[in-house]
RNA sequence: GUGGGUGUAGCUCAGUUAGGUAGAGCACCUGGCUGUGGCCCAGGCGGCCGCGCGUUCAAGUCGCGUCAUCCACCCCA
């Protein structure tokens, strides 16, 4: 019988690299929360519909990279690939939105992309997101970025790079997309790269960021997006560079940047390290006003991001192991079960204790102290009352101590 | 979906050039230390050499296939 695998890019993710999972969600929610951002939980599972919906029929998640499967009612199920989505899908359903005021919500947890895994990126993988739901004021987008900038910090990433950009509206888009259907249908055909070719026709947009050298260097002298944007578009996005520059934030325009995702327009963003090969992206997100409409909703406004965890954790170093307060090493079967009532009462009041289930000897148990990082050992040679003794695993001073004490000692040890 | 690299001990990898009975380090176990740790020393456990077919007296090594994995393209976090 062959042993069992998991799934092509489905990865286990154990220690050390859990407990940053853990970390970073715990600084994540730390962060978000001071920002006014409560935590959603939405399903992993929506109809298929949404999404095609929500990300555009036309985009490759949805073409090429979508989990879909039938229920058993036949009805079209797909495991969701992003989360905003489903977080307005959320807001709508419940009636969040048809109230004055901000909603502003953060999700944490899996997503699921059917694609060749590769550094940084797995078929199932993790986000952390965050929308904020009701203001086209350039205030809440400088915020959004605040928050993620704040969050990257804390988790100790710097030398990260933002890239914005300026991706228009829905009446100054279309403007710049013919001017660049009129640019590329100028340029020699056997020029562009296959993929550019067909991109002309379904988004042209996507031809600006393409990588081939030959293509980067017909683009370098293609239409600028920030020559074609509206005027309420121009002053927008500029009073949000003014801002995140009174700020600090360092942020670098990037004209090619053109976000996968349909429902993106104004403000996008990108934060790219160096250090991450090919998959160079952590975070990235936009304002994406007319999404809410488009999935059945009030006219509501919104603007969000996305941070990649394997990313993120890639880029931070590991926490330290957590130390145990005390190994109890036991002299034999006639301790065992006094160990595991020690332990339970010294875990009770707050204690890292750890023991043997099956006598081993000295030897080994001090090692097994060693290696978990013991503060202490207590020595249990007694099946009654007495015969404790406590060693400081630093010093290596043993002392016998009543059972009584030893809280009171490893409190002390710990302070020390 | 396309291209390239890699599959040998629990982990990291030598060994493939030139076919000849499977190696190291780490980890683990035991002992030196007469029940007391880290360092050191000695010993031990542990391998269908990814899987299949072929060439050969003989294959970890050569050929074909297949699976897995990594990196890259595409695209995204």
């Amino acid at each position: 019988m062959n042993a069992m695998q998991s799934g092509k890019g489905f990865v286990d993710l154990f220690p050390p690299q859990s407990d940053m999972f853990t970390s970073i969600e715990s600084q994540a929610r730390s962060v978000f929360a001071r920002y006014g951002c409560k935590e959603l939980r939405t399903p992993l599972v929506e109809f298929t519909e949404l999404f095609v919906r929500g990300i555009g029929a036309e985009t490759d998640v949805v073409q090429k990279e979508m989990y879909t499967f039938p229920d058993r009612k036949g009805r079209s199920m797909t495991l969701r690939p992003e989360a905003t989505a489903g977080v307005l899908r959320a807001c709508i359903q419940h009636g969040l939105l048809s109230q004055e005021g901000l909603c502003k919500f953060f999700t944490i947890g899996p997503m699921f992309r059917y694609e060749r895994p590769q550094k940084g990126r797995q078929r199932q993988f993790h986000q952390i997101n965050a929308e904020v739901l009701g203001s086209r004021s350039h205030l809440a987008d400088a915020d959004v970025l605040f928050m993620l900038h704040a969050f990257l910090t804390e988790i100790g990433l710097s030398g990260l790079i933002y890239e914005l950009n300026n991706l228009g509206c829905p009446q100054c888009r279309p403007m710049f997309r013919h001017a660049l259907e009129a640019y590329y249908g100028r340029v020699r055909h056997d020029d562009l790269c296959s993929d550019c070719l067909r991109r002309i026709r379904t988004n042209p947009l996507r031809v600006l960021d393409c990588k081939a050298p030959t293509c980067r260097e017909i683009t370098k002298d293609a239409p600028s997006i920030a020559d074609h944007v509206c005027d309420p578009c121009r002053s927008h996005f500029n009073q949000v560079t003014a801002l995140l520059e009174e700020s600090g934030l360092q942020t670098r325009r990037n004209p090619f940047l053109v976000r996968g995702l349909d429902y993106y327009q104004g403000t996008t963003f990108e934060v790219v390290s160096s250090d991450l090969g090919a998959q160079a992206s952590v975070a990235g997100g936009g304002r994406y006003d007319g999404l809410v409409r488009e999935l059945g909703g009030p006219d509501v406004p919104g603007i969000g991001f996305a941070c990649g965890m394997e990313r993120l954790a890639m880029l931070v170093s590991e926490p330290m192991p957590p130390s145990l307060d005390a190994f109890i090493a036991t002299s034999g079967d006639h301790v065992l079960a006094r160990a595991a009532l020690m332990a339970r009462k010294l875990r009770a009041e707050g204690f890292g204790v750890e023991f043997f289930y099956e006598s081993k000897s000295m030897k080994s148990q001090f090692r097994a102290a060693n290696k978990l990082n013991a503060r202490a050992c207590i020595i249990l040679e007694d099946a009654g009352e007495g015969g404790v003794f406590l060693k400081d695993m630093l010093t290596g001073e043993q002392t016998p101590c009543s059972a009584d004490q030893l809280a009171w000692n490893l409190r002390k040890l710990r302070a020390s």
